[in-house]
DNA sequence: GATAGAACTTGACGTAACGTCAAGGTCAAG
DNA sequence: CTTGACCTTGACGTTACGTCAAGTTCTATC
């Protein structure tokens, strides 16, 4: 009572390719090889099929399903733990939808605009009243004539090392480090040097003042521009908890 | 004015692997290569890495960042593309977890009732109330005795034509074929022949009738429980105008 | 029994975007 | 001259198979 690698291929429409690699992982074994090398398979292998097919269509990888047959795992956990990461993708499509289609509508607004550089500004500039309310627009001149000043490779240069730390700041966010642990308050100091370099931030030469960097924290928390940069409400409450237990040691 | 590799990589946070790779595929040359082999890079070339470094976070691959860097391709129109493309990945993780949920609500209402065979039934038994109120109560009596006569390799095979079809639906139905053509002919005619299969359909023998196959057909649309192992409303509207065309051309 | 064609075998490369050794040059500082 | 940091090329590993390639075996036909 066997069937052929071919029968049993075309019986659940795949290829005989696929099963000979399931039998190479060792997750669907031949329950009988000819004297002459060819493969048989009989009606237990025949439902384990049935069930790698079923996990795997669930988008379980083939270690994961081995684990779930071979008794190594519970199918239950495994398949919670697997709807964990499905929701975690989800998200993170979500965010990159949002994100394409927010860069397809900037295109479109300021076609002409962009001669070499993406996109110009940045925190302060880019949100002038914001900053002007707060801290005054002696403020934003002066970082405005700073920006100015700088030659493209500057400019260039200074929003790469924003984008790392934004993306660094968001990776750290998502792994759920802790606030006050070393890597956390590592990236708070990044980001206290790095407004180090931007004229028009109070205390500038000594570093941002302490009241200044708690206020840019809240307004990061507060304001859906900034939050942007830094991995949407969530991210950028983490950036703002790490930045206010930074300042209270350092500043 | 230009930078070690370690350099760039720094600024970016990113490695001098991916400098390196980004350069054999094209994506970003060295501005200069030194005598020793050594890689520089320029501000032009910071440009072009933000750019690339942007592109990437919109979750587009290396080779479609290059033809736009490389005017091959208009960015508005890459970035719909693409965004075509993000939001079928969405959907298809949201089915995922549809089913993932499912499988897990039935494991644990089921848990000890599965001991060999993942879940019993098809779509006549599983469905009684259904079939009984369409085609009266011999037919499911007549269809449950053949399923209940078949041994477990059996069952298990014909479980596994079941999917393969549903699959091969599905997959037609997103290809978005024609349903007059000839793959999606074949599939009904795979559809019908696999109902040939299963007493109790009225007609059996020289096959399901033509009222029969209809009414089938209605009911993958009517019914979500059906619709579920076709691909959902749309996958079951794609089964049934293509078996109305098959039933019309040949019963 | 010879032969063609279908089916089977193992082996190996390719895929996306790098991470990660490995082995070996180059350079600045001491 | 040595040490250590930095640089190079080369190559394997990752996921789940698809896709040849080359050789062997089975089956049907003449």
């Amino acid at each position: 009572m066997d069937w052929s690698i071919q029968d049993v291929a075309r019986l659940a429409s795949t290829t005989s390719r696929t099963l000979r690699h399931y039998g190479d992982l060792g997750l669907l074994p031949p329950s009988r090889v000819g004297s002459n090398g060819y493969r048989f398979y009989d009606e237990h292998s025949l439902v384990r099929l049935q069930r790698i097919l079923m996990l795997r269509e669930l988008g379980l990888g083939l270690p994961a399903i081995g684990d779930v047959l071979g008794q190594q795992q519970d199918e239950n956990a495994a398949l919670r733990h697997h709807l964990d990461w499905l929701k975690q993708e989800q998200q993170r499509l979500v965010r990159q939808i949002r994100s394409v289609k927010k860069t397809i509508d900037t295109l479109n607004r300021e076609e002409q605009l962009m001669a070499e550089n993406m996109f110009d500004g940045f925190d302060h500039t880019e949100y002038l009243e914001e900053v002007e309310r707060r801290w005054g627009a002696d403020a934003y001149r002066q970082s405005d004539a700073w920006w100015r000043s700088m030659s493209t490779a500057e400019k260039t240069a200074w929003r790469l090392r924003q984008r790392a730390l934004g993306a660094d700041w968001q990776a750290a966010a998502v792994r759920g480090l802790d606030i006050v642990g070393e890597e956390a308050q590592a990236l708070a100091q990044r980001q206290f040097d790095w407004l180090h370099g931007i004229p028009g931030t109070p205390g500038v030469g000594a570093g941002p003042t302490r009241e200044y960097f708690l206020g840019l924290a809240e307004l990061y928390v507060a304001d859906e521009r900034f939050a942007a940069n830094y991995g949407g409400q969530v991210g950028a409450e983490f950036v703002r908890d790490a930045m206010v237990v930074f300042a209270e040691r350092n500043l």
